[in-house]
DNA sequence: GATGAATGAGACTTCATTCAT
DNA sequence: CATGAATGAAGTCTCATTCAT
């Protein structure tokens, strides 16, 4: 499997730093390989081509991202609870690998909408998480029982998302990770907050 | 001034339909051009370069849609029907025009950070709209008075952003205005929804 | 049209230059470009893509190499003066054109399957008059009533490119003009001659 | 020594199939070697390089070709008979060998200059019998005294050849070998046919 | 002898922008 | 004002060959 081999998981690290330090379209191959330390055809030994990087990169760093947050989130009892840890997880994660954050907060967005597409393909496992929370939520009565889980997942989904990039642009000058407890209570009682 | 003779509305909505048609790096200045109904060179009598005609796209567009949202909402008395008449327009006013829909949500996107910082600017005055809004409900006592302002606008845009979107890529299939209601009661309410 | 525009011609020249003095591999865009005195991208304003020049090339000259030679035939009466004419043009227009020689004898060849076959569309005109030279031999009782068209138009068009190629190999180093006679009473008479 | 190898033979073999069923242009040397079951590198231990294969494998078939013939016209009395045989037999053999066919007469073609000097070498034994032929057809009077024996001898090959390739491209549709004692006959007697 | 992972040079084509008319 | 022909820089991928094992 190619993916045990040692290149593999050195070129797409590469691909993350290029394209964090230089941007999308100045990431060319030429410079990813010559950060892995490889020859350029190398890359196509692991590759089928400069989007399958792209594709690879996301798959392998989006895996380990909700593997993360599912270890995290797995001791929490509430729905509430894993919602915050959740959100926690995702600035702390990011907060940690600048690199990664400029890669899919900003520069990532750039590529044409068929990988955008791919990239959604691979989005999908997040999102079903973000709906289990919610799901359990319903049930468990910590939540509105008339949630559309849709909707619901769209609004957390789309105000971390927000919250991330704001951060990323800003260059990361404030503390994103404290921003959570916030951002939980927000999204949880929202902008009425009636308790 | 440039902005008043006819060729200059003219390629900016001659840009609009290149882009939704054919998608961002497929919209060579010369196909705009002829979707204009001008020569290549009269593009730049009326445009720096390509960015300008991009930039200048969403700023022409973006005035217009805050104008729009800004003269529906001036009727609204409470800020929880403000906002719910900014969702119901910016909802409604995208629906009306998919192609600046696609544009906007899809691949102006692709652009590169540079552009997108100056997009930026030119959406900050959407965004103080929504903070205006966010700081007449604290006032009047409808919001809660501990809300942080940037991160609720973050919520409220980056929601409105992501269900927009979404709905893009499904390609405008369901009714996009009929959602405005249940997210105007998401952001207000939370996902708790106590009341 | 096209074809009016002077730098079509002056591609198309530039490109017999480049490919017989260095070959058809080593016959890049920008070398033609260098040649024909216009940058590289402007090739493209008079052609879909390499494939096409060459494709162009053979067309026109060989156009002019069918005209030149029904031109020159138009005059004789018999189908043996035709035909001994026929390979004297033949003969004399690539002695007169050293380049196209080796262009249509050697480079030209190493193209692959799909520009030959096109190629060879653009032979059939040739092989056409050849056919004519035949069935008029056959009907004025000059040629043998029982000759098979086709094999024999093989024989002539065999015969002729094998010389030529010859010519071609040893560098020109004969007068391949001056075997047109012998060639066309062996061609007519066959290895036995009997007359 | 190497060519008693059974690699050696073994390559050559693949040689042909990989070039016959993908073409010259896309015969890398690893498919060769996967077609012949062996590594990449070995093809290094049997062959100085790609060009070198390509050149046994000629060698290698051309003299088995050559071979071939030159036993079947062994029996053979008259220069007449001897062309007859050598005609029947060489479509005979590439009737029986399409893969050779295709290489030989469509493939091997698009092999630069160099290569195909160097396949001339190899291709003078097969001329060299034709010559021979053509001299005893002089001296024993079946042939015309006068002949040209390079002329002649340019005129059967040019004229097998171009017959071969046609039916080649055809996709060898027609039955070849049958067409043998036509194009005696033409080569024989002329498009006159005075007998 | 045999392997196969690694190498790295090299070229076609696109398209934003200019400027002579 | 308007035109549109001309420019030229820049990057992905292939594949013959090597050499450490």
């Amino acid at each position: 499997m190619k993916k045990m081999k040692p290149k593999y998981m050195q070129i797409i690290d590469a691909a993350v730093v290029v394209i964090a330090e230089n941007g999308y379209h100045q990431a060319q191959v030429s410079k990813i390989a010559k950060q892995a330390g490889v020859a350029d055809g190398t890359i196509y030994l692991y590759f089928k081509n400069k989007e399958d990087i792209l594709i690879s990169l996301f798959e392998e760093k989006m895996g380990q991202f909700v593997e993360n947050i599912e270890e995290k989130i797995a001791g929490k009892k509430s729905a509430a609870e894993k919602l915050l840890m959740m959100i926690e997880t995702h600035f702390q994660l990011l907060s940690d690998d600048h690199h990664m954050a400029i890669v899919t907060q900003l520069e990532l967005r750039q590529s044409n909408k068929e990988l955008r597409l791919k990239i959604n393909d691979v989005l999908k496992g997040y999102l079903q998480l973000i709906d289990k929370i919610i799901m359990e939520g319903k049930e468990s009565g910590e939540f509105s029982s008339s949630l559309d889980v849709r909707l619901s997942r769209q609004m957390i989904f789309g105000t971390i998302d927000e919250i991330v990039t704001s951060w990323v642009m800003s260059e990361q000058k404030f503390n994103l990770r404290a921003l959570a407890p916030k951002v939980h209570s927000l999204l949880v009682n929202g902008l009425v907050n009636c308790q």
